[in-house]
DNA sequence: CTGTTAGCGCCTTCAT
DNA sequence: ATGAAGGCGCTAACAG
């Protein structure tokens, strides 16, 4: 026998509302699952008792029934400070949620150090069956789980791509256009020498910006420079200074994310330059950050959380083996603040 | 019968790993449950042949068997920008799933739009007994989540307090004395008007340090001000707005958050006044946000992945059973950076 | 249209 | 030290 030693409390189950409504159980799991087979009557006498009682099956006795957690899972493989910093998490979080719980699905989140822990968590959550399918975000180069959660044959999409070989559906977004229209904004207002602040070159979206980012430069014939970080404040400050103190320092810079643009201009501020006087500065995410610090930044704008819903949309449809291709969600926009202008003539150097 | 139309794969059972190792499948529960009434030798066969072939206990049974679900619940009840731009809630969430996942318990995660909806996630969750437990944040004055947890009887630990009735076990941070060091520090500069940047006045933890400010302040003779915000950065700036453009605006601003304070700090420089020259600015949590700006703001630093950890483990006790008390975790520290130093003589008024 | 029943995969008591 | 068997609560075939 296999009951708890003793309830916490006598639980509730399908039989005792069978027993109160007069019928069996599996008239209640009829009523409950809206299938057809049942007097309207009795299906709407079982729902009213179940509502009285707080009654909802139990997910696991249902999940064993019909082979399905109700759950998806989304493991974060960045560090912490990356992860609490960028507002981007919580709100493709929110995105992804929304779309689940509309469908009483529940979201399962775990933290993973690095790309290979993330995969063991995943053929851990498939073997367990505690989740029918998850979101991977952070695509990499090369990137193991890709060729990993293929082989599990557990439902997966991709947050990021392309995929070339298709292993895995994926949702993705347009980077190279984005980076196009900024450096058309710059462009426009004479910047001649231009810099970018990359994120790690190893993220497939970083990788993908920074060769879309040069091609236009060369397009344009703009010198382009590219500074890589780790996508931490601290670096995104040091890579500024770096580029700021080369021998012909650029007049714009455009960064990967909001949280390296906000330190960029804190860098900036404390070489004692101005912007968008001496440098103008762009921020490839945008988010109120951008919008509080002084002057404000012209910074990309896009629907995060509507991003989370896409995935997750995807991915239910992996799950329900409804064949789909890859998406692609809209571009972002860019939106114009205080922090572009046109560059001064020559800055005197110091 | 209740098997699902066609597997998607063949599933690896506790029944294949029983047949492989020549052995029942109890002997294969009790291998894996580290329970005597096994031979060493038998054991470690069963325990190499799981692992070789990939085999975990599918945690729908094993959750039906045990009446546990190995899982705990978070919902947050926000607004998707506090959420997305105050660092605090990763940094917890990284906290709490570190400990949950050394033990192999999930998190799950659902937001909501305000407590009585996260009321209603509460009682589906226990009553489909798809969580042990819940944690709950932000603790509100006359918090229905409180009563109505501790009706439902459900494991669950409130983050914030404490709590005068004792409904439910709680996981506490002394306000008081965080706010009691810094107006000493200000005071101690020689500020004589200081006013505070607050959070809801309908939090506990905002009206906690509400109080103590006011106190501290009368107590060293200071004049004590206080604006309240809804934690936005937009409510921040317009609260400092506020304050500055009185008729004996404060020399010194403490706000509620580290959000708060840089765009607080935004607001300052707007106004074309200086920091820490014409107003000194501390920020009531600390990031690498408060780092990065300039200059870097005074700040309270304070571990919040602990903060996460001790909730946890608070919790994990609740479900266990296992009577404990209130905990109350380390206080923050002030650290002093550059937007605190003497008030000037007094301002010229515009 | 309604009720009965087997079985999902595991854990655990009891008998061997 | 090991195996057999019942039950956790639900779903869904099937019989009535």
């Amino acid at each position: 026998m296999a009951a708890p030693k003793e309830d916490r409390a006598r639980r509730v189950t399908s039989s005792d509302i069978a027993r109160r409504a007069g019928v069996s159980k599996g008239a209640v799991s009829f009523a409950l699952n809206e299938r057809p087979g049942l007097s309207d009557s009795t299906r709407a006498r079982i729902l009213a008792i179940a509502e009285e009682m707080g009654w909802y099956p139990n997910s696991a006795a249902r999940a064993l029934s019909v082979a399905r957690a109700h759950a998806c899972g989304l493991v974060l493989a960045r560090t912490l400070t990356t992860l609490s910093l960028e507002p981007f998490f919580m709100e493709f979080i929110a995105g992804v949620e929304s779309e689940l719980s509309s469908r009483s699905i529940a979201l399962t989140i775990q933290m993973a150090e690095d790309v290979d822990k993330e995969l063991s968590i995943h053929r851990r959550w498939w073997a367990e069956r505690r989740v029918d399918g998850v979101l991977m975000v952070d695509l990499r180069k090369n990137d193991p789980r890709v060729e990993g959660l293929a082989r599990l044959g557990m439902p997966a999409v991709v947050v990021g791509g392309p995929l070339k070989n298709g292993a895995l559906p994926c949702v993705w977004h347009d980077e190279a256009s984005v980076i196009g229209e900024i450096v058309d904004h710059l462009a426009g207002l004479g910047h001649r020498r231009i810099a970018r602040v990359a994120g790690l070159a190893s993220f497939v979206h970083s990788a993908a910006r920074n060769n879309a980012f040069r091609q236009k430069a060369r397009a344009l014939s703009l010198s382009a420079e590219i500074a890589s970080t780790d996508f931490s404040p601290e670096s995104g400050a040091d890579a500024t200074r770096r580029l700021l103190s080369g021998a012909e320092p650029p007049t714009a810079i455009v960064y990967d994310s909001d949280v390296l643009a906000v330190s960029g201009l804190g860098m900036v501020h404390e070489l004692g330059l101005s912007v968008p006087g001496d440098v103008s500065i762009v921020a490839g995410d945008d988010s109120l950050l951008c919008q509080v610090v002084g002057p404000p930044l012209t910074a990309v704008e896009r629907d995060i959380p509507a991003y989370g819903v896409a995935a997750t949309r995807r991915l239910l449809d992996a799950i329900e083996e409804n064949a789909v291709g890859d998406i692609q969600v809209p571009r972002g926009r860019l939106t114009v603040r205080g922090s572009t202008a046109r560059p001064r003539r020559r800055r005197i150097r110091v």
